[in-house]
DNA sequence: CGGAGTGATTTA
DNA sequence: TAAATCACTCCG
């Protein structure tokens, strides 16, 4: 057993981390990281590390696996961006990449970008330049951070956040009301969705058995 | 105290089912689930009932602490979509969506939505009608299970699952080696996301500058 | 009832 | 998907 307790130099002196490896299950192989303060009470992760510690010890660089301080990685941003925030952000994006495309930085790129194949064949209308504005807002919304937008005031209150300077809502002026209304409509939305996909199984199940009787069946 | 033991449909007759309440400690208001046979024996845990049960009883969809089978819930059903998939379901919703609107269910919502004023004025080109289709579509994606998609192999490898016939992705058809050019292109395209961002702030910051200097500053 | 060891869910 | 966090099972 790797039962092996080290000192944690990282931390306050008598902090032991211990790292198990994991024997058995799905999760095999894998390991799990503990501390143990001076006292002995066990630590299975970050926030509850910090909870415990308080303003004591600044865990910002703190990374729990290794057990070492690492100066300027402050921490990833774990400030996603919420639901309503989402939708608001794609919708700029869309909008300003659509009218950047042929006179902008965006447009070689955009330009010579294709749809697979597969994706093509598809069918129904629209444009793929819509399409691919919209996957490469998508895209950019889903994990890389938004320059310019670090107040922890963005946290609370997204109608304060909308409002800042920040190049990415500048134009944006949005109230907490206006919020409201629009999850309304996406209630309605979703509903309407459900439906369509409905018709669209039963679609499918009507020209399955049609073809079936047709003699098409393998 | 509560030691009622109530009869448990899902095995046997004359099995027994027992919930006991934990009362103190870290783990109070918790509770333990205990099995007792027809002969009284003692059973503490799936494992433990299921050596016991051996073959004469399958208790793969047995859940212990409910004392149901829950049918097709063969464990985690509760799979999220992966990155790839998400795009490649946005698209497809995207366009479905824009299929339906000016005959079909979806037409009724669509058609009386509006954006919110704040929003509206965020300028440039593009349709209000495109960007509401995007949104419901992002919206339904975001927490939405996916209606047909339950494939364990779905797990696995997007490849598998984007090829079966379910109604979500019955028009596609990628392969992994798509799959990778698109990530490549995402990367160009982020790329060039952060140049046009970034010429925007300068844009704005000029602007501003200007309009200090032609005394318009409050 | 405790808690080590894993599973499940969430985040990056 | 992998990593991190959190929840729960199972057995002492």
């Amino acid at each position: 057993m790797e039962k092996r307790r080290s000192d944690c130099p990282a931390l306050p002196p008598g902090w032991k981390k211990e790292e198990v490896i994991r024997k058995s299950g799905l999760s095999a192989g894998k390991s799990d990281v503990y501390y143990y303060s001076p006292t002995g009470k066990k630590f299975r992760s970050k926030p509850q590390l910090s909870r415990y510690l308080g303003n004591s010890v600044d865990l910002a660089c703190f990374d729990f696996r290794t057990g070492k301080m690492m100066p300027g990685k402050l921490q990833k941003n774990k400030q996603r961006l919420r639901h309503d925030q989402l939708i608001l952000a794609k919708l700029f994006w869309e909008r300003r990449l659509k009218g950047l495309r042929s006179s902008d930085v965006s447009e070689e790129v955009l330009r010579t970008m294709e749809l697979p194949k597969g994706l093509q064949s598809v069918g129904l209308n629209s444009n793929d330049d819509t399409l691919l504005s919209a996957i490469a807002s998508a895209l950019h919304m889903s994990s890389a951070p938004i320059t310019g937008q670090t107040s922890v005031a963005a946290e609370k209150n997204p109608a304060i956040w909308l409002n800042t300077s920040q190049p990415l809502c500048k134009a944006f002026s949005v109230t907490d009301e206006q919020i409201r209304e629009q999850e309304l409509k996406v209630h309605q939305a979703r509903r309407s969705l459900e439906e369509a996909l409905m018709a669209h199984s039963l679609a499918r199940a009507a020209e399955n058995s049609k073809e079936m009787s047709e003699g098409k069946a393998a």
